[in-house]
DNA sequence: ACCTGAACACCGTTCAAGT
DNA sequence: ACCTGAACACCGTTCAAGT
């Protein structure tokens, strides 16, 4: 006798999220993934192989958000401004991005419409290493910053404006 | 009757330091740091609070490792090629700098060599914004490479090799 | 076909008892 | 004063048994 589907990828993927942003990775437990969507924790492994696949599921999920909200930014400016404005949102789910086993196809999407931008403004053929620049940094930028590595006084967000405009500047005079 | 200290805190953390690049964090177990130290679990707690400050304890002395490093390269370009080598000789203990509570001072004495370094090609005035701009950038881009974030193909020293005199010539037309 | 209880191996951590 | 065995609560994961 068949049993209705109780819950689904999408919901534990969800409930994990959650769990992740509101008390670390260490709170994403399979029981309490499990509680949240109605079931018991033997159940989730008939969707998902394992927690580590999981917390990957997570951070792909992640970095498809991250992707989209660079997308509706408008320009390499606004871009770098999007992708702190995430890892502020969600320092957990950024940390995910770097740290769990994401499917690597995702996390590149990520530099495609930094690409585009970068294409538009320094041409086709140094894009790749623009982008990478850009990214790097903002990467780095915004790791330190969650990781409280910058200690020497000065505000934050002004590092992170006069780091966008020597870095896009120093492309421009390329 | 007193009995004689069988360890140390120093033995600890570098039992933990061995576990942690052999088997990745997941590897460093109370158990498995206490077998290496020829002690029983339990007893480590007489030296350290918890696995997490372990943890930390771990990181600060990696910070140390990294920051000897950094005094003792010569120039801006080769700091940031001994950084990307710490990197990859100690993945985990790098990752571990920016996920485990290290003592922010530690963190912080990682900049300082680097900051003299700018301070003299730049000025004192734009010493930090240099520093920051550039160990940003390191980390961010060994940090996407560690976790593979680049796949759009070619080089990574090159890339690596781009960026540094990209960012170094950058400062200088300032 | 999906779900669960029970079980297993393995954690981190505490603490009374040993020496 | 340090160390340990025993215990506790809590994990991830498997699997036979339920419906």
């Amino acid at each position: 006798m068949p049993t209705p589907e109780r819950t689904s990828l999408d919901e534990i993927v969800s409930a994990a999220a959650r769990l992740l942003e509101t008390g670390g990775v260490a709170a994403v437990t399979m029981q309490a993934v499990a509680q949240d969507v109605g079931v018991k924790a033997p159940s989730l492994y008939k969707r998902v192989r394992d927690r580590e696949t999981l917390l990957g599921l997570v951070g792909g999920a992640a970095a498809d958000d991250l992707t989209a909200r660079l997308e509706a930014a408008s320009g390499i400016e606004d871009q770098l401004l999007v992708f702190r404005r995430f890892a502020h949102e969600r320092p957990e789910a950024f940390r995910l991005l770097f740290t769990a086993t994401v499917d690597a196809d995702k996390l590149a999407a990520t530099s495609a419409p930094v690409l585009r931008a970068t294409s538009a403004t320094v041409g086709a053929d140094h894009a790749l290493d623009a982008a990478r620049l850009l990214t790097a940094w903002a990467t780095g930028f915004v790791t330190m910053e969650l990781a409280g590595a910058f200690r020497l006084g000065g505000d934050l967000d002004d590092a992170y404006d006069y780091g966008i405009a020597h870095l896009v500047g120093s492309l421009v005079s390329d």
